[in-house]
DNA sequence: CAACTTAATGAACATTGTTCATTTAATACA
DNA sequence: TGTATTAAATGAACAATGTTCATTAAGTTG
């Protein structure tokens, strides 16, 4: 059959990335493939590459669906009435940290699966990321004076592969509670000693 | 054929490692089978299941020689003469640095290779984690009283997984030259507000 | 109602990891 | 020396993977 018009274009291909959203989130991007996800919404093999150039291309998509979701739940942050930086950037930290635990499969996905060729990292993740370290950057603005945009800019760089990083390294091996527990009182152990040395470094 | 003693037991073992590291290092993980090791050393796929107990476990054995090359790395560094615990943490940065730039396809299927049962990471990898973070310890170690035991090895934890963090994201689409000037200058910037930081928080 | 266009199909192909009965060569023993 | 035993290298076989594309069916248009 074809035209079946079950399913609209949009449709279909919403079908497509949240079967996929699915199996990933189930059983991790190891084991999800194209066969299984067309089997799944009932459709055949060759449908997926009607919309997706090739399975990278597809995941590629799913990440940037897991990027968009993570970051509407860091701006959603409330900082309204958090007086220091170091308490709002812990509420920021604190927010990533249940959304990429909570998500794991998909954050490992995000992150782990590199492309055959490195180079041509598309441009939406560079704008995700730009937006993330805007993020930080607002909120460290406090520490640094009107001249201070590029260190700035910098610790915003640090403070966010660092969290990245302790993350990473934390959800090994430990069980929901115990992981967000560690990466919790890690990354506040680095917002406390960095902002310290920041402010102190101000002062000379 | 069998039994040809073209090769003793070991030294097939270790030629099919050596394969499987030239071809991560030339192409990465994902373009890199069974069959295509096999092929280069002249031997059939089948013998390489008589010496690993699946291909994971061959990428395993891999990645333990990758991360003793690491730490032997690191503990090669001289710190003789060298003063501050700052300057001190700084050229292992740099070592650390230099080390996965230089082996970076070696370096990402240590850390992106994810087993699909979590849980079972080997002994070894523990015991590799735990070097590398008794190798920071030390460093930091005058920073900390003589009761901040369980404090320095939170903050050998929090430098070891941001230096991972900031390679992580500091490597992804620079050059060499690029990415290793930029790596430093992030872990540099760490170190120095961090210990900073350190410092002033334990006058108080 | 015929012609056209669109999209869903699934067989086909090359590769992948993995297994295991078969084969072959070295060794042990007579 | 000749035979039996043992160890190990083999590669065909299997199921599963990504990917392609000629074929087919279902809407759309005239």
């Amino acid at each position: 059959m074809a035209r079946r018009y079950d399913h609209s274009r949009e449709e279909l291909h919403k079908m497509i990335l949240q079967e996929a959203r699915k199996q990933v989130i189930e059983v991790g991007i190891r084991s999800v493939s194209a066969r299984k996800i067309a089997r799944e919404i009932g459709y055949s093999v060759g449908t997926l590459y009607n919309f997706f150039k090739d399975f990278d291309d597809l995941i590629m998509h799913l990440n940037a669906q897991t990027m968009n979701a993570l970051l509407e739940n860091l701006q959603r942050v409330d900082l309204a009435n958090i007086e220091t930086p170091e308490q709002r950037l812990e509420m920021l930290a604190h927010a990533y940290i249940l959304y990429t635990r909570k998500n794991q499969n998909l954050w490992n996905c995000v992150f782990e699966f590199r492309l055959p060729d490195e180079n041509k990292r598309p441009d939406w993740y560079r704008e995700k990321i730009a937006l993330l370290l805007s993020l930080i950057a607002n909120i460290i603005e406090p520490l640094f004076g009107d001249h201070g945009d590029k260190a700035k800019m910098a610790s915003a760089w640090v403070l966010w592969s660092s969290f990245h990083g302790i993350c990473s390294i934390a959800y090994v091996e430990r069980n929901d509670k115990i992981a967000i527990e560690t990466a919790e009182e890690f990354t506040n152990n680095l917002i406390l000693n960095y902002f310290q040395g920041i402010r102190s470094r101000a002062q000379k």
